[in-house]
DNA sequence: TTCAGTTATATTGTATCCAACTTAATTAGG
DNA sequence: CCTAATTAAGTTGGATACAATATAACTGAA
């Protein structure tokens, strides 16, 4: 035990990290069913709360870089879900918007923080085999 | 404001995943010093603590899948840090073990832990621009 | 006006992650 | 003894993440 500041079992970052992971996976099969990943979803939370908003705005918002926001926009466009186009003022910028498509989506993910609570309460490993 | 549960200033979650990566971004400049990943060092930190330990023992300790630990424990192998070899008893499992390199490369990471903490609780922005 | 510097986004490369599948070895039941 | 089921790792494919680089558009100073 020569070092115990390098126990795994005292490490709080590793807790935080595991525990970031047992998030997603409680939140895994609720957004499967919406068709979209938790950064996805995340991505789709600010466009319902602010309808459109630029790549930049996004990262900011999401913590994100570009070399994550990038792709996962074109697979949110490949979806269906946003459209992308570019600023007649600036050309630059990209601005991202809510299709018919992604606005219905909202109605079907209002449940999805219910569902995650009670999956975090629940002690039934019988669901899904997790551990709350 | 439909939907306050699907704020994203209102997601718990959220906030957990995003701390996870700004936890992820203080280690980064620390365990790039050792060349290290975040991943990479809790599998050398659990090598400290039992000096060896089977593929599927690693996966457990550390709740990561094979599809992760396989990969990771190739690349720490090709670094040098680890060795690989079949169990006689029974050659479907794989033991793990520190080679010399990787033994002594815990001197290095000893003060890993207190240089997170010293980042964690700095207000002083001007390193690495990060907000604590 | 022109071009050097800046800005916004996209792309490339490396490393996680996980789901699903494959392979090889072991075990168990008939 | 022999095959079906199980087990342990590894592999493949899709999606993050981030560093570094590229590209195109804009800005500003000489």
């Amino acid at each position: 035990m020569a070092y115990p500041q390098l126990l795994l079992s005292n490490q709080l970052c590793f807790r935080f990290y595991a525990l970031e992971r047992e998030l997603m996976a409680a939140y895994r099969p609720l957004l499967t069913h919406l068709g979209l990943t938790y950064s996805q979803y995340i991505t789709m939370l600010y466009l319902w709360e602010h309808e459109e908003g630029t790549v930049g705005e996004l990262c900011t918002a999401l913590s994100l870089d570009t070399g994550t926001m990038s792709p996962l926009l074109k697979r949110l466009e490949t979806s269906g879900m946003i459209e992308r186009h570019r600023l007649p003022s600036d050309e630059r910028t990209v601005m991202v918007q809510l299709t018919e498509k992604g606005r219905e989506l909202e109605q079907k993910a209002v449940s999805v923080p219910d569902h995650i609570v009670s999956c975090l309460l629940s002690d039934d490993k019988s669901e899904q085999g997790r551990r709350y």
